[in-house]
RNA sequence: GGCCCCUUCAUCUAGCGGUCCAGGAUGCAAGGUUUUCAUCCUUGUCACAGGGGUUCGAGUCCCCUAGGGGUCACCA
């Protein structure tokens, strides 16, 4: 049985990060038919929000990752997290501590101008005097005082710690709440982790929670500690590399399965594949395959493996997913042409939306470089004559109809298709470039071409 | 700064001592297809951080240097 689990502070939305870490989590856990759970880290009451809990569980929602069973708010397990601390202190292997902020702060200044590691010295580990009054006492755990802390880490290997890097450190505050190396111990032994897939800025909180482990007597799960993701120039990943929040990339038009795809072999893969199912991920991930140096986010291939996805959507969920980007099509009668046509071409949803609202809509304004160069010479004669030849013809419904128009007018004329190519394509929909224009007058029909047409016409006369 | 981790093309990576004058993908460039743009196809471009070892043989193992990252809270 394997149990995983993503363990978010609610502290804002969830980045891309901790999306990979959760994905990884995830298919371990349900590639050995185990479980994932989802943990919320909200002990300090003053930096979690609501808001950024709900976020997250969209975020999951919209990657289609499932968790089993409710998610665990650490809030709700203050009096379990008490116990155990209470039964440390039972056993000496925990005590309070009398030092107040403030020595604790002046302590530190000494030891860093005497450029010393700040560490807690120790001075209440084993006092048995009288407290000093008027001092809520923080608690402590005993950690080793000599040796060193090693533990096998599944992606880095052996880790080895000494023990002087471990200060006694503190379990629960003089408020008596408890600490996030201490609650994330004893959740993860409770909730039966068998393993921990986390970032590596992780890497020195392992130790910490492995003293609480000892004491407590639990059982060490696994640990894989994932290297993390960096900003575009190898500096740390931030709102300037595409957007940070998961939901960003929603709004931007990606495809979950393109960010799962992209983020899934940033520090994974298998030989020379890049294109991955679900299905597929779920077959071959094991975090023991991830590297160990961390990765640069990349865009580029990102966008790529968007456009493939799109690619091979199907119109109809196409169509559904544009709604998003104010495209109506799931009832449109040149659904299916529109959606072939542009689902080819796009790298994302809000560009297929641009897109095919240029054929759809009128063009407001048309580009400017693009008049120049396609206006010029006999332009309107020619635009105009090809009007007059559209209105005769009848029966023009199929994209191969208003082909076979187009190269009729072009013999006729004994004209090269540029000539009336490139107007046509500013006529229609206002710039150059684009879809088949044989395409585009089928979507939009006799009249309306006419009427772009004519519209371009006016426009340049004045 | 102490400690820990990392280092193959611009980027993601393959490589687990000989099959590597280093493979794939993205990007970029050129060509082809296309009435245009994009797609698509073809070709090309580009890397073992540096230096020492070990070995018959090193991208692969060890050490040093350099560079990068992480971490040193009554935050998580």
């Amino acid at each position: 049985m394997v149990v995983t689990r993503f363990a978010p502070s609610p502290t804002g939305f969830l980045h891309i990060g901790g999306l990979r870490t959760a994905l990884f989590n995830y298919l371990w856990a349900r590639r050995n038919g185990g479980e994932f759970k989802l943990r919320i880290e909200d002990t300090d009451q003053s930096r979690n929000s609501a808001e950024a809990t709900k976020a997250i569980l969209e975020a999951f929602d919209w990657v289609g990752m499932d968790y089993d069973g409710d998610p665990v708010y650490q809030s709700d397990r203050f009096d379990l997290y008490r116990s155990y601390i209470m039964k440390l202190l039972d056993e000496g292997k925990a005590y309070y501590c009398y030092m107040s902020k403030e020595e604790l702060d002046k302590l530190r200044e000494e030891q860093m101008a005497r450029k010393e590691r700040p560490r807690y010295d120790g001075r209440y580990r084993d006092f048995t005097g009288e407290p000093p009054e008027g001092v809520d006492p923080v608690v402590r755990i005993k950690a080793p005082l000599d040796g060193e802390i090693v533990f096998e880490d599944g992606i880095k290997g052996t880790i080895t710690i000494s023990a002087d890097e471990v200060d006694d450190f503190i379990i629960a505050r003089s408020d008596g709440t408890p600490t996030y190396n201490f609650v994330v111990a004893v959740d993860d032994a409770l909730m039966g982790m068998t393993d921990v897939i986390r970032g590596d800025d992780h890497l020195y909180n392992t130790p910490k929670q492995i003293i609480v482990y000892e004491a407590l007597g639990f059982k060490l799960p696994r640990f894989y500690h994932v290297p993390m993701i960096l900003g575009e120039g190898g500096k740390k990943l931030s709102k300037r590399d595409g957007a940070a929040d998961v939901m960003d990339y929603k709004r931007a038009g990606y495809l979950p399965e393109a960010l799962l795809n992209f983020l899934v072999r940033l520090g994974w893969s298998r030989g020379d594949q890049e294109i991955f199912t679900m299905e597929e991920m779920l077959e071959y991930f094991d975090p023991a395959d991830i590297n160990a140096s961390a990765s640069q986010y990349n865009p580029d291939k990102l966008l790529w493996l968007n456009a493939h996805y799109i690619k091979n959507s199907s119109n109809e969920r196409l169509a559904g997913l544009l709604e998003e980007f104010g495209v109506y099509l799931l009832s449109h009668d040149k659904r299916e042409i529109l959606l072939d046509i542009f689902k080819e071409r796009c790298k994302t949803l809000k560009e297929m939306a641009e897109q095919i609202k240029e054929v759809l809509e009128r063009p407001e304004n048309y580009d400017e470089k693009a008049i120049k160069k396609a206006m010029k010479g006999e332009a309107v004669q020619i635009l105009s004559s090809f009007a007059e030849k559209l209105k005769k013809s009848e029966d023009l419904h199929l994209p191969s109809d208003y082909h076979a128009v187009l190269e009729e007018f072009v013999k006729e004329r004994g004209i090269g298709f540029g000539k009336i190519g490139m107007p046509l394509r500013v006529a229609l929909i206002g710039r150059l470039g684009g879809p088949d224009l044989s395409d585009v007058m089928s979507v939009i029909g006799v009249k309306e071409s006419v009427e772009r047409i004519e519209r371009l016409i006016n426009q340049v006369k004045e």
